[in-house]
DNA sequence: AGTGTAAGAATTTTT
DNA sequence: TTCTTACACT
């Protein structure tokens, strides 16, 4: 057995990896090196003689799993048969499928995403003849998944006498978790508050898992909610050999149920657990790393840490305020070029941040404009899009006649004279008859409130589903999907219903792309069973994240939120928007008025992850207007911009009026080109 | 069933 | 301001 190199670890992390026989609570300040200490842990442990199946790693995204598997590979050489590197939806979804049947459910179950989730909800309405006016939906949504998160149910609402608000959004859960049963599927929450449901119910079926991972490492411990916690607290309890990771300055999932106490508490839960932290920072300038230092400062609920560096001083912020926001991204890309040409920088060594999804059109609309390549990561995902979820509710209504969620998505699309009246006088049946919609289709011909007309349509639209509901047990499905739209026309259907051209081409052009995808998946897996491929499909596209797409080793710019810029670094990074209002997001303070600073620190954290992103120049920016449902508005500079030490920023006036500041430019740039032939 | 008009929302972050 | 939704009319 071959030992690992140690030698590139400082003194903290080498202490990280080689601490393996207790609970290890690793503090990892940003840009500390923690993948790599994860790693490196790994690959210490399989040197050691462990048994890779007796080491699990959770990540939080399926890109931080993909990049620490190939990290251990790359370590161990290939010799990593039987490691268990995933995120925590992952795992627990292997482990679904394995044992979701104790509770009722079918082991094939489809997994249900926002989008189908919000039209759950929207039947139950229709159903129950709610007013979305006085309860809305979203926040009931909200709130439903929120009160999972804490893996709670419905009886939470019902127990006590609530105000009417709590009571209906308590009677929709009920209706909602019986709705997705019936349908056979789980959603996000469920994934996660199933499987701990399933441990604490039936603890001798699922004894294997408890003695399964002896060595287990958990990254981005802050970003853990209450059942991800109680999942983990299980997994570990046997062993106790239990490594969390991470860093509670970065602690932005508050809003999504992440506990900041799981880290805090980590201590108490395991009394033996030794504590470590990486202060050391080795990704950003002094500038940089100080500027973020003072800004995380402010925050009051904290565990003390002290990022250093011995890396140079670097340059100083540029601080650019301008008065429209097109006038702040015309100065903020005409920096970006002088970078990339004075230095012979690649274009994807820079990455644009910003704190909401929708300031991405205008910095696309820019980087068009000056003809630079970018790519954008985030926003609308590829499988949310209204063209390809239609596809994908066929396919999963085809996988399971129960799913009445994708069947009403699809039932009149294309049009096929199934309108509402018809779906009424179904549905009123079904209920009195205890049967699914479509078995209530296949007899429709016994209800009497329907027209020979209806009735005929419904005929056929059964015996459509039958026809090929034979032929994917037969053949390869994403051969048999490709006839089946085909033969739906789902392109004419598309290009009928969008009257903008350029939105139609657009619209075709990701239907095709989503059939390039459907075949490319079936190629992989030829010669495996069709069926079973088909509920595979369906998890990826489910699980699937548009973050997993960034691409590095193309050269365009990056565009991302600060949510989705989490672990990754640039040489050049651009934060745009730095107005009150905007970051800090105003919609965010509102809400901390009821639960003291708590958003405004989140903010500050989510600021503090974005300046460390940066790892040679960063840039800020703001326009002191912008339009606000067609009014103007003005903006003042955001409050984490007085924060940073002002002798650290420089505006761009100052620079080129500079003779000096100009000459040290040129000479860090020239030192930079001869660097490369060292 | 399909078109047209008016009212109303929209902008927080995502596995 | 611009996009979506609901409803009314053909």
């Amino acid at each position: 057995m071959n030992t690992i190199d140690l030698t590139q670890l400082n003194p903290e992390q080498k202490k990280a990896v080689c601490t393996t026989n207790k609970p290890v609570l690793l503090l990892a300040g940003a840009g500390s090196g923690k993948t790599r200490v994860i790693t490196y842990r790994i690959a210490y442990l399989i040197s050691k003689g462990v048994d890779p199946k007796s080491i699990l790693a959770l990540t939080f995204t399926n890109k931080a799993a993909k990049e620490m598997a190939e990290r251990v590979r790359h370590l161990l050489k290939g010799k990593t048969k039987g490691i268990t590197v995933t995120t925590f939806h992952s795992l627990c979804v292997r482990i679904l499928r394995k044992y979701i049947h104790l509770l009722g459910y079918q082991r094939d179950f489809v997994i249900f995403d926002t989008t189908n989730q919000q039209a759950t909800i929207k039947t139950i309405y229709e159903d129950e003849g709610l007013d979305p006016k006085v309860y809305n939906p979203k926040a009931v949504y909200y709130e439903i998944m929120k009160v999972k998160g804490e893996g709670k149910g419905p009886e939470q609402f019902l127990d006590q006498k609530l105000d009417p608000f709590a009571q209906t959004t308590g009677f929709i859960f009920k209706e909602y978790n019986k709705t997705l049963k019936g349908c056979n599927a789980v959603d996000f929450e469920d994934i996660l508050f199933l499987t701990f449901k399933l441990i604490k119910r039936f603890p001798d079926e699922l004894a294997t898992l408890k003695i399964q991972y002896e060595y287990i490492m958990v990254d981005e411990y802050q970003d853990t909610n209450r059942v991800q916690y109680k999942l983990v607290m299980y997994l570990a309890a046997h062993y106790q050999k239990i490594c969390v990771v991470g860093d509670d300055d970065q602690s932005i999932y508050g809003w999504r149920g992440a506990d900041i106490r799981n880290i805090h508490d980590f201590k108490k839960d395991f009394p033996e657990t030794e504590t470590i932290k990486l202060e050391q920072n080795y990704r950003s300038t002094n500038t940089i790393l100080s500027a973020a230092n003072a800004v995380i400062a402010n925050n009051e609920n904290r565990m003390a840490k002290d990022l250093w560096t011995e890396g140079n001083k670097g340059e100083k912020i540029d601080w650019i305020v301008e008065n429209t926001p097109k006038e702040e991204l015309t100065e903020v890309v005409s920096r970006m070029r002088a970078y990339k040409y004075s230095r012979g920088v690649l274009w994807s060594e820079f990455a644009f941040l910003y704190r909401s999804n929708f300031q991405s059109r205008a910095i696309e609309e820019q980087l068009r404009n000056d003809g630079i390549p970018y790519q954008l990561i985030g926003g609308t995902k590829f499988f949310d899009r209204k063209e390809i979820q239609d596809c994908i509710a066929y396919m999963r209504f085809f996988h399971n006649l129960k799913d009445e969620v994708s069947l009403l998505r699809v039932i009149n699309y294309p049009r096929r004279d199934l309108g509402k009246n018809t779906i009424m006088a179904l549905t009123k049946t079904r209920i009195e008859r205890n049967l699914s919609l479509f078995e209530m289709m296949e007899q429709a011909d016994n209800i009497e409130s329907l027209k020979a007309r209806a009735k005929k349509s419904i005929q056929s639209f059964v015996n459509l589903v039958y026809s090929y509901q034979k032929r994917i047990i037969e053949e390869p499905f994403w051969e048999v999907f490709k006839d089946f739209f085909t033969q739906i026309d789902m392109k004419g259907e598309i290009e009928k219903q969008e009257k903008n051209e350029k939105l139609r081409e657009n619209k075709v052009t990701n239907y095709y792309e989503f059939l390039n995808t459907l075949y490319l998946y079936g190629d992989r897996r030829k010669g495996e069973g069709s069926s079973a491929n088909l509920i595979d499909f369906l998890d990826y596209v489910s699980l699937f994240t548009d973050s997993d797409k960034h691409d590095e080793t193309v050269d365009q710019v990056s565009l991302f939120t600060v949510h989705s810029a989490k672990g990754l670094e640039f040489n050049y990074v651009a934060i745009v928007g730095m107005n009150e209002g905007q970051f800090p997001n105003q919609r965010s303070l509102d809400e901390s008025h009821q639960t003291g600073d708590y958003n405004a620190e989140e903010e500050r954290r989510l600021f503090y992850v974005a300046l460390t992103r940066a790892k040679k120049v960063l840039t800020l920016s703001m326009s002191k207007t912008r339009m606000l449902y067609g009014e103007l508005k003005y903006n003042m500079p955001s409050r984490f911009i007085e924060e940073i030490d002002q002798s650290l920023l420089r505006s761009p006036d100052f620079i080129e009026s500079d003779p000096l500041e100009a000459e040290r430019e040129r000479m860090s740039a020239r030192g930079r080109f001869f660097d490369k032939f060292k």
